[in-house]
DNA sequence: CTTAATCGGATATTTGATATCCGGATAACT
DNA sequence: AGTTATCCGGATATCAAATATCCGATTAAG
């Protein structure tokens, strides 16, 4: 029952992304050194961000990763559905079908309890996350972050696009 | 993001255990035959369950495993912590103190924002979980079911103690 | 034409989930 | 006392997924 890195990476780089002016990027090794995290496996997470639509992304020079919306449009939900994937995490193999007081495929219209259960669960879940924007996140982290580092950043993505 | 397969698996067989008259186990190869799983396996998976309080268990000739509390005092909270462990689901490495922008330990006495907010949507799920007991869960499994199938496995399990 | 950058496929590495086996302990039954 | 059934724990094997790297293709700017 865990979260692939890539949620924590993506995370924290769409509030860094949440910085650009308006159609300008960073390319993935800058922000693979940003966090001190692998190039090239970033790479492969910005990419299925870009395919859920969280991020744009621009090819050859000066080319870079910018969001694809608003802050206040990107949710935590989106970026976990993004990185792991639309599958539930409770996996039902229906084996109220097996052994010998298995259920006949007829008699399983209704789903199976058990499966519900989960499934309720997880979807208060994925209200949850989809209740938090990026835009709410970065509002309680700039009012704890001290004013140097919230200039240290801004200086550092000005750097990144001159 | 998926929970094990002896989640499924031993919730369903709670809801067996849960049938069982006081002071009466069944022995995991029957268990596991009843669903058509590995016997080898689901033993370590009723070990942890047992470990966790959820069941208890019996050695020696005649022994198996019983419930240790009553159904209304089991929740699938229990089951998922037993199983998979407490870890929580999103794993903060802190890179907000890696990289050029990074913060000083000395500045970050508050939990990592995105952490935080990961660790909000896990509770709620916790929550949920927790407001499931095995009760309900059999209730409406009662409910759905064929009376023939009821009995088809209330006979199964008198026959294992017999 | 060179440079910088994403894209996608192929592949390697590492980790965790899944699964099996066996020797030890324990309890019931004969 | 001995046999059988059962859980317990450790060691180990297997398999799938997460993690990570590399490279050729594509695209755009200078």
């Amino acid at each position: 029952m865990q979260l692939g890195k890539g949620v924590e990476w993506t995370t924290h780089i769409c509030t860094v992304l949440a910085l650009l002016p308006e159609d300008r990027g960073i390319s993935v090794d800058a922000l693979a050194e940003f966090f001190e995290v692998p190039s090239a496996y970033l790479s492969k997470q910005m990419q299925l961000l870009r395919r859920a639509g969280v991020v744009r992304s621009v090819r050859g020079k000066g080319g870079g990763y910018r969001l694809a919306r608003g802050v206040d449009a990107i949710t935590l939900l989106d970026i976990v559905t993004a990185i792991e994937g639309p599958m539930p995490a409770f996996r039902c193999t229906e084996i109220r079908q097996k052994g010998p007081c298995k259920l006949k495929r007829s008699d399983c219209k209704a789903p199976c309890e058990v499966a519900a259960a989960f499934a309720e669960a997880e979807q208060v879940y994925r209200d949850a996350l989809s209740a938090r924007t990026l835009a709410s996140i970065m509002q309680e982290a700039a009012a704890n972050a001290t004013p140097e580092h919230l200039t240290d950043i801004a200086i550092w993505v000005q750097n990144q696009i001159a």
